[in-house]
DNA sequence: AAATGCTTCAACCGCGCATGC
DNA sequence: CGCATGCGCGGTTGAAGCATT
């Protein structure tokens, strides 16, 4: 036996409200408010509506203070930092936006943005040979960024689940100065290649995790990235493409470099060799720097 | 101008959770 | 404690409008 329906669907109208129907409902509310049953509302109200389809309507649509119309760049990282961390919570991420609903969000992610981070993602898709092999890719030449940051304490944020790590080096990249992404970025992975260990400078120390076990740690301004997918990364975008987004991870002169760490390359299996390769020994003085991996494990970069 | 395909978004549906009895 | 009920949420649908052929 399943639940019983909330309201006699045979005698209550679909689709479409009517401007009668509206002027109905938001005369009710306005007079009588919203507190108390929704399911009874109708009857009370004489709209042959379910209670559900009534509240709907108020929360989205007549309720006061509603921001329709395009939302605004500020708008869209709000709603790609959060779902980035939070996944498709789209109350918790309206919350954050005041006038905007729940639903205009959900609609707005699956029409336009999402096709907008994809769009990015394919036209920056990095080469799939090493860095230095990249014209288009070139490493920085000197170390200088790193050096005009100072050193920042170190937060350890390592997590059990890291021992699934299997990575090996070295694919690296890096861009910048994208109107949206100006910060480091990560093409598109599957889960299968996913194992890889994303080293980043140029922003502020910070860690965060994600819901689905992610955790992404900087220190010394090396970010790295645990390897588990960000709610993002299932869809194929880059976790640090949002660094810049949010205060907490802005980079400090709004610009990163990401070196990435990947099994296919076996040029670069060392922590020496990574090292050599991003020119951020000096940075990593003292960090512990954990990669369950053969031939690396709990290795220690100073 | 008509047909077809694509996009948008309001609304619906079903499920999980909270609450009250 | 178990059940009934209502609320809130996220996923999905489909009508309407727009773009393209």
């Amino acid at each position: 036996m399943g639940r019983a329906p909330c309201c006699d669907k045979a005698n209550v109208k679909k689709g479409p409200w009517s401007p009668e129907e509206d002027a109905k409902l938001k005369e009710y509310i306005e007079k009588h408010g919203t507190v108390g049953n929704w399911i009874s509302l109708p009857h009370k109200a004489a709209l042959r509506r379910c209670g559900k389809s009534c509240r709907l309507r108020w929360l989205n649509y007549l309720r006061p203070n509603i921001k329709h119309g395009e939302f605004s760049d500020d708008e869209d990282k709000i709603i790609c930092s959060l779902f980035d961390r939070i996944g498709s919570r789209w109350s918790v991420i309206a919350a954050q936006l005041p006038g905007r609903t729940d639903n205009d969000i959900k609609n707005y992610w699956n029409t336009k943005l999402k096709k907008k981070l994809q769009v990015h993602v394919a036209s920056t898709q990095y080469p799939k040979t090493r860095p230095h092999q990249s014209a288009m890719h070139p490493l920085p030449s000197d170390n200088s960024l790193v050096q005009n940051h100072p050193s920042i304490p170190y937060h350890d944020h390592l997590n059990s689940s890291f021992d699934n790590y299997t990575s090996t080096p070295i694919r690296a990249f890096y861009h910048h100065d994208h109107p949206i992404f100006s910060s480091s970025f990560v093409g598109p992975t599957t889960q299968g290649d996913y194992n890889q260990v994303k080293l980043m400078y140029g922003g502020e120390a910070s860690s965060r995790s994600s819901s689905d076990g992610s955790c992404i740690t900087t220190i010394n301004q090396v970010e790295i990235d645990h390897g588990f997918f960000s709610n993002s990364e299932k869809l194929g975008f880059p976790m640090s493409s949002y660094n810049n987004f949010s205060n907490d991870h802005k980079a400090a002169n709004g610009t990163c470099f990401s070196h990435e760490i990947y099994p296919d390359d076996q040029d670069y299996n060392s922590i020496e060799e990574i090292k050599q390769l991003i020119g951020t020994n000096n940075v990593c003085n003292n960090l512990n720097f954990f990669v369950d991996h053969d031939q690396i494990k709990s290795e220690d970069l100073s």
